[in-house]
RNA sequence: GGGCGUUUAGCUCAGUUGGUUAGAGCAUCUGCCUUACAAGCAGAGGGUCUGGGGUUCGAGUCCCUAAACGCCCACCA
């Protein structure tokens, strides 16, 4: 028999584990199996980067899930994959590039693009090791690529059809522009900060007259667009302006004073400057009235030529200025208000987006929006989300949801399947035939095909055994912040293209925070590289802290203190798992035929537990399925049964109990604690399987509860707790004579209390002392000198001990109570009181 | 401006459908090298559950209200 460390090690253990599953194919699915399906897909990870705590904790969730239902006999798919993430790669690609002195454009469209697969590859391989670090069970054969072949042809397919269907069309609108990347965005990349800026209150004079309208803008260097200047129709105030002309400052123009049902009597001074190509209130108010759309703006954010010739070629940063500067000299400047407010910036680059008007593709959502909130009724047809408060999250989206711009102004990407010649326009799966056709230069946002990810990793559009199989998938699990790019998209077009919910369960955890609860970052230098972690105390704790730390759902503050706790866990286990091993190497079978009392009450104890792990393993309350293992472990386990097994270790139901218990608890831990689990299956002498990873969980069984022994094991335990106790208090040493009287076999008393050398037969002086139990008919009697000291705490627990009786004998004598409250809840209450008083009463005599 | 979450021991968190005198880990204090584990064992102290009101025989848990912190959403010129 091999000898383990006394210490656990993880290096050890973790070495070649997942090597050996792999090779097993334990990771594999089996399409053509008569098992129930039970399918994940693996949000895929970014290729920009490395994976950090949040996605080692996401797929730690996901791998405790897969492992789980693999034990309970499902034929898991768990498929994994990463995303080409078309705006965030390209971004890194083009500061490699300019590192190198290479621009971008001059590089040309294809070497880019080959820069960017030289990317993917890099940082796949760099991914591919995480995910084997942490130990997760991928079906590597099925992995995919958001854009590979499969994954191109999906999303084709998707933009004909809804293009042929009219859910995807070219138009111009405002859009949000990223004059950094230099691309159209949807609305969930913008991100809103709080912004110190000011109203600017500007004169905008009428035509041939001294009388001017207060005009208040945070964005002064915009008139240059203007096209019109609006008031509401029942604004007295205004009423005598309007079809009159006032002059745009700085410039030499004339607009009309209109009247629009955006101009708000109640916002500001009534008046407002309507420039509707760089507004999107604006634009509306344009179309009403049919006003002229002037773009002002370069796509890097500098002023064009559009604008007077001195403001040319500015930033709209010392535009704005010189603007202020000029119009406060001209005496056009009112007056300057300084205020905070919401300002859009690109969730990527970070810049200050620009509202432009631009020709762009887009998802007519209203009607697949709807198709979901009708689903959403129905509990057969909905998506489930834990916690289900969630599920507001994405209704809420799918009511006030706009249509989705889809074109991106990047070459990393899907890209956009149609082709011009002229005015002609052809959308296809492959280019049209003949000459001249040039196809769209845009690309899709990256969103657009991970929202197809959870059928068309399964062959979608063919109708493929594995999409009939897998689809829908079982569970998708992800963080509350990607509900609205991701888990809603998969919704509406998985509900649209298959007719039915993507999953049927959507798992949502939080964030990871330091323990200050701020954010990671990198300006703060607060992030936490989880693979540091995995370095000092291996996978298992890792996962385990993660899976166990937090209800679902909510933030998580990193605390690596925590992780060292669960190390201690793991070594608890690795030497409980020392002992039994040492002490049961000749068996050959397990028999449970013959049980001891403290057998039966750990069988017992095991079976509870159990239940309610499987109960709670079911409901993905993994926090609360760990406690449970972690408590039965270290409490009942090790600092109960194995205790007391040391008195019969030569006894064959010790030995079977001690094996039976101890591999039910590595198959309930297998899930959380992979590796440490497996070692020590692989050293039992009886087992099911080969590996653990492929064993059954354990199941409930009835046969194994024993009420009896398990209250008379409970009450002995509650015997030794509290002599235990007094034991401590009055510094009873080995040496000291105590009397032990006890009407039943209460030998296990003795041996836990490890006072078999203590005992004496004969009856102690009148000054013994007494520890008493009426539930185990037993007691202790030992020499005591009374102190002062002594005679204080004896007062104050009387005292504590008489209140508690009266409080409980009032709530007895409460009808209400007594009539109303469950029968077993009051026999309780009863049985507490006839125990307080008997204690009351020892404590009297001694 | 809407919506959501959090607020429980010194710290980080649990607390099922309301039901014994509210739990865990870490930290603190006391005593132990007891032949699996001193990163361990045996004990102890420490919270009235953010404040106020209500429902109930009974509230950390349900309702109303106030506050602090955080998040999401929203075109405030």
């Amino acid at each position: 028999m091999k000898e383990l460390s006394k210490k656990y090690d993880f290096n050890e253990v973790e070495k070649d584990k997942y090597e050996y599953w792999l090779k097993n194919d334990y990771f594999k699915c089996d399409e053509d199996s008569k098992k129930d399906a039970y399918a994940i897909v693996l949000p895929p990870p970014n290729v920009t980067g490395v994976l950090h705590l949040g996605h080692a904790w996401d797929v730690t969730l996901q791998d405790i899930i897969i492992r789980y239902k693999k034990m309970n006999g499902y034929d898991c798919l768990w498929l994994p994959g990463m995303d080409h993430a078309a705006i965030a790669t390209e971004a890194k690609v083009v500061k490699r590039l300019k590192d190198k002195g290479i621009n971008k454009y001059e590089y040309g469209r294809e070497k880019f693009l080959e820069a960017c697969w030289d990317w993917t590859h890099e940082h796949g391989n760099i991914i591919r090791k995480q995910w084997a670090k942490l130990g997760i069970a991928l079906d590597y054969s099925k992995e995919r690529f958001t854009l590979d072949d499969g994954l191109s042809k999906a999303v084709r397919k998707v933009f004909v059809d809804y293009y042929n269907e009219g859910l995807i069309y070219r138009g111009e609108k405002i859009i949000n522009w990223d004059p950094e990347a230099k691309t159209a965005l949807s609305t969930e990349e913008v991100v809103y900060k709080t912004v110190e800026s000011a109203f600017y209150h500007i004169k905008y004079k009428l035509e041939d007259s001294d009388e001017y309208l207060d005009v208040a803008t945070t964005r002064p260097e915009t008139l240059f667009g203007d096209t019109a200047v609006a008031v509401n129709e029942a604004d007295e105030r205004y009423k005598r302006y309007v079809g009159k002309n006032v002059v745009l400052p700085l410039m030499d123009k004339v607009i009309p004073v209109i009247t629009d049902e955006h101009a708000d009597m109640e916002k500001g001074t009534g008046v407002v400057k309507i420039t509707p190509a760089h507004d999107p209130n604006d634009f509306e108010v344009g179309l009403r009235h049919n006003l002229e759309r002037i773009c002002i703006l370069n796509d890097d954010a500098t002023m064009n030529e559009n604008v007077p010739k001195k403001y040319q070629g500015l930033s709209r940063e010392a535009c704005r200025e010189l603007v202020i500067k000029d119009l406060s000299d001209a005496g056009l400047m009112l007056s300057i208000e300084p205020i905070t407010h919401e300002v859009g910036h690109s969730e990527r680059t970070g810049v200050m987006i620009e509202p432009m008007i631009k020709k762009q593709w887009f998802v007519k959502m209203r009607g697949l929006a709807d198709n979901v909130l009708e689903l959403q009724k129905n509990k057969d047809t909905k998506v489930h989300f834990v916690p289900s408060r969630y599920e507001k999250t994405m209704n809420h989206w799918m009511e006030i949801t706009y249509d989705w711009c889809i074109s991106r102004q990047l070459w990393w990407g899907h890209r956009i399947p149609a082709w011009y010649k002229g005015d002609e326009i052809y959308v296809g799966m492959e280019a049209p035939k003949g000459d001249g056709w040039v196809q769209d230069e845009d690309v899709l946002d990256t969103w657009f095909s991970s929202a197809l990810w959870p059928f068309a990793t399964l062959g979608w559009p063919d109708n493929t055994k594995l999409l009939q199989k897998y689809y829908p998938n079982s569970c998708l699990v992800t963080g509350y912040d990607i509900i609205p790019f991701w888990v809603n998209r998969m919704t509406f077009q998985g509900e649209k293209l298959l007719g039915e919910r993507p999953f049927k369960d959507c798992l949502i955890h939080g964030l990871i925070r330091d323990k200050q609860g701020r954010k990671f970052s990198k300006s703060l230098g607060n992030g936490i590289d989880p693979f540091d972690m995995v370095r000092l105390y291996g996978a298992d704790s890792l996962r385990y802290y993660l899976a166990t730390d937090v209800a679902p759902g909510t933030d998580m503050r990193f605390d690596e203190e925590k992780i060292k706790a669960t190390w201690n866990f793991v070594n608890k286990i690795w030497n409980a798992a020392r002992f039994v091993l040492s002490n049961i190497s000749e068996i050959d079978s397990i028999d449970l035929s013959i049980l001891k009392p403290e057998d039966k009450w750990i069988m017992s104890k095991f079976n509870h537990t159990l239940k309610d792990v499987k109960k709670f393993m079911d409901r993905y309350e993994f926090h609360n399925a760990g406690k449970l293992i972690y408590d039965f472990t270290w409490s009942y386990f090790c600092d109960y049964y194995i205790e007391m097994a040391k008195y019969s270790l030569e006894t064959t139901s010790t030995k079977s109990v001690l094996c039976y218990v101890l591999t039910g608890i590595l198959k309930m831990l297998h899930p959380f604690m992979p590796f440490v689990t497996e070692e020590i299956y692989g050293l039992l002498p009886v087992k099911d399987q080969t590996s653990i990873m492929i064993s059954e969980y354990p199941k409930y069984s009835k046969k194994y509860i024993f009420e009896a022994e398990e209250r008379i094991v409970d009450d002995q335990i509650e015997f030794v707790k509290s002599f235990r106790n007094v034991k401590a208090e009055n510094n009873i040493t080995k040496e000291m004579k105590v009397m032990f009287d006890t009407e039943d076999d209460n030998d296990l008393i003795v041996k836990l209390l490890k006072i078999k050398d203590n005992i004496v037969k004969e009856p102690l002086g009148m000054k013994a002392y007494k520890v008493f139990s009426t539930r185990v008919k037993a007691q202790i009697f030992f020499e005591k000198v009374e102190s002062e000291a002594d005679k204080v705490a004896k007062e104050i627990q009387i005292n504590s001990l008489k209140e508690s009786i009266m409080r409980r004998e009032k709530l007895l004598a409460n009808e209400n109570y007594v009539n109303k409250a469950p029968k077993n809840i009051v026999d309780l209450d009863r049985k507490k009181l006839q125990e307080e008083k008997d204690k009351l009463q020892a404590l009297l005599e001694n």
